[in-house]
DNA sequence: TCATGCATCATTGTATACATTAATACATTG
DNA sequence: CAATGTATTAATGTATACAATGATGCATGA
């Protein structure tokens, strides 16, 4: 894909994302840019650039002292799933009368990788392929601006997903939700496409619901 | 509000996204951090700042000689009236269930304002007002990562809506539009207002798409 | 004339030094 | 003892020097 070698502020970047994601920086923890450039051994000419992109993405605030690490609140992840519930079917529709034969097989692959997955009870490797299929039909929603939209929502709820989806009942109906919705791709058929993704996220949100106990406004 | 001076990353910031999206770069010109820097008379650092979040708000994209002016293209453009549709009318009913007295005042005082330029057939300061009645909605909707996605969505399609804008018949029209959304949020009627904002996104949707010819598929 | 190779230049990437700012703690003074 | 001023420090903001890379143009030779 990319044969340009990364640059020291993508790295810095991956490395933060990944560390705030998987929750290893914690929310409301303080990250300056000497600690970091110090911890990855680079100068803070790179990490500012990351700092900057993170902040841009509302991953970091900037506060008085140091960046701080923002939390995705069980507040917004139900605002974000409300957003998908509108618009995720219709990058679904878009990827059914867009995308091409080889994007099919690369939702394909991901899918059966997903399905052997899941028969192993491996959780971490189903999430990965389960955000992977995800990002798929994004990219072949043919709109750049509704992919690069949904896939930012989807990654900032990623921990909370990753909660649901360790779930072996739940990773089963997902996988199965997948495979009915690669084949209304297949079939090009745009209406059931969009019709079995918004279950899908319907579901995926009442799953998720019941674990976070939503009755609570924690706003 | 902020006491902060601001720092010549935020004003090169603004001078380029003023600059973009007025069209005086026009899509496709290459910038360098060099140039912009001789230009504005500032060192590289705060310019190469302003590039990566401008590159990740995608208003610019990286090549191999400076930085190109991405251009947000009239399919951009229907892409974004989409999403509009399946989420303004959202933003529009939480900020009637939210919306403090304050909230209210302010935007009574943008819409009487944008009434008056109207009056006058004053088109810059017509969009200026326009724009300011969405932002405040969004502020006020009581969810920043709603808020802050149309928001963003908005600045992308500034140019093809100041051109719709600028018709007078439209301008007037619009005006109407945003008094009875206000009405709705002042009554706290969410319903009203959700429905009455998928009205006016409606609205403007066709009347853009008229003047733009959205016959023609331009991708 | 055309291809090849080399020098040059434009541009971005990175490190580092210095400037600035704001918070903190401490001492001095009334 | 309280208030105020001041030194210290920790952090970011900015400029600049240098490195690396890849494009460009030109000269040279077949």
């Amino acid at each position: 894909m990319k044969n340009r070698r990364v640059s020291l502020a993508d790295y810095v970047y991956a490395k933060l994302e990944e560390a705030i994601l998987s929750e290893r920086y914690q929310p409301g923890q303080a990250l300056t840019e000497l600690a970091v450039s110090q911890e990855l051994k680079v100068s803070r000419t790179p990490v500012r650039e990351a700092f900057r992109r993170l902040q841009q993405e509302g991953y970091l605030k900037e506060s008085v002292k140091g960046s701080l690490v923002v939390e995705t609140t069980a507040r917004d992840m139900m605002d974000i799933y409300e957003i998908r519930l509108r618009t995720e079917g219709l990058a679904t529709r878009w990827a059914a009368e867009r995308v091409t034969d080889q994007g099919l097989a690369e939702i394909l692959e991901t899918i059966e990788l997903q399905e052997f997955y899941t028969s192993k009870e491996d959780p971490t490797h189903i999430q990965e392929q389960d955000d992977h299929f995800h990002r798929l039909i994004f990219k072949h929603c043919g709109s750049p601006v509704l992919g690069d939209m949904l896939t930012a929502l989807h990654r900032r709820i990623q921990r909370y997903r990753r909660d649901s989806v360790a779930s072996q009942a739940r990773a089963g109906e997902a996988a199965r939700e997948h495979r009915a919705i690669y084949e209304a791709l297949a079939r090009r058929d745009a209406g059931a496409a969009e019709k079995l993704a918004l279950e899908h996220v319907k579901k995926a949100r009442e799953h998720i619901g019941a674990e976070e106990g939503h009755g609570i406004d924690p706003r």
